[in-house]
DNA sequence: CCTATATAAAACTTTCTGGTTATGAAACTA
DNA sequence: TAGTTTCATAACCAGAAAGTTTTATATAGG
């Protein structure tokens, strides 16, 4: 059907899981290792390898090479075009708070 | 885990799908029935159907009652949540961008 | 050369997803 | 009353996702 660009997929189900926001999240400060990464979490080391494949495949970050190390590096681009759609619903919502506003104003 | 609200989990999933976010799409101009919203697909009703239950599950839609028919509404305001979680990384982007506009302006 | 560290890859299990067909219920229509 | 429309539900299936443990690979450092 393809009605929307096919990378939103991709990047939206990435978005879905908390363990990839929080990866994220942290890669906002800076550079971090797969272990680095790892280690807030209570999960196995290969269960956040798996998690960086998909943000990588998302084109959410990148890889470089640091001796034995693999250092994560966020990409935000694709974040744009995932934001982008959203904004097409600003005033949907924004309607409705108002509305709610409204409302609430009126209780006074 | 729990480290962000547990509502995005629900509201990116729900937009991981081109079918889904076409629905919200179509939703945008107003309400509709099932059925009006099937008909641009070649996929079953019970398939749709299926579709409308994770976005009213994920609070993007709410459905009336008019007879027999079930008319789907857009509810935008969980696409605010994520709106305001994929703000945080504007910057990210933004300074991207920035650079790669420095390099084609270099190339000039 | 040997060992420890950092990460990936493989194999497996369980659960979720997205589709199908078949059936059923509710409400309109003749 | 009988038939049609609209929609939901159930049962099923194939494939993807998310986790596990185990194994392999690359590199650093004594």
């Amino acid at each position: 059907m393809k009605l929307e660009g096919y990378e939103l997929d991709s990047v939206f189900a990435a978005l879905a899981d908390p363990t990839r926001r929080a990866i994220l999240t942290r890669l906002k400060a800076g550079e971090a290792t797969v272990t680095e990464l790892a280690e807030p979490f209570q999960m196995s080391q290969p269960a956040i390898s798996k998690h960086l494949k998909v943000l990588e495949r998302a084109g959410l970050i990148t890889r470089g090479r640091d001796a034995q190390r693999r250092p994560c590096r966020l990409r935000a681009e694709p974040l744009k075009a995932a934001t982008d759609w959203l904004e097409r619903y600003r005033q949907d919502w924004e309607v409705s708070f108002r509305r709610l506003d409204g409302l609430l104003d009126e209780l006074k």
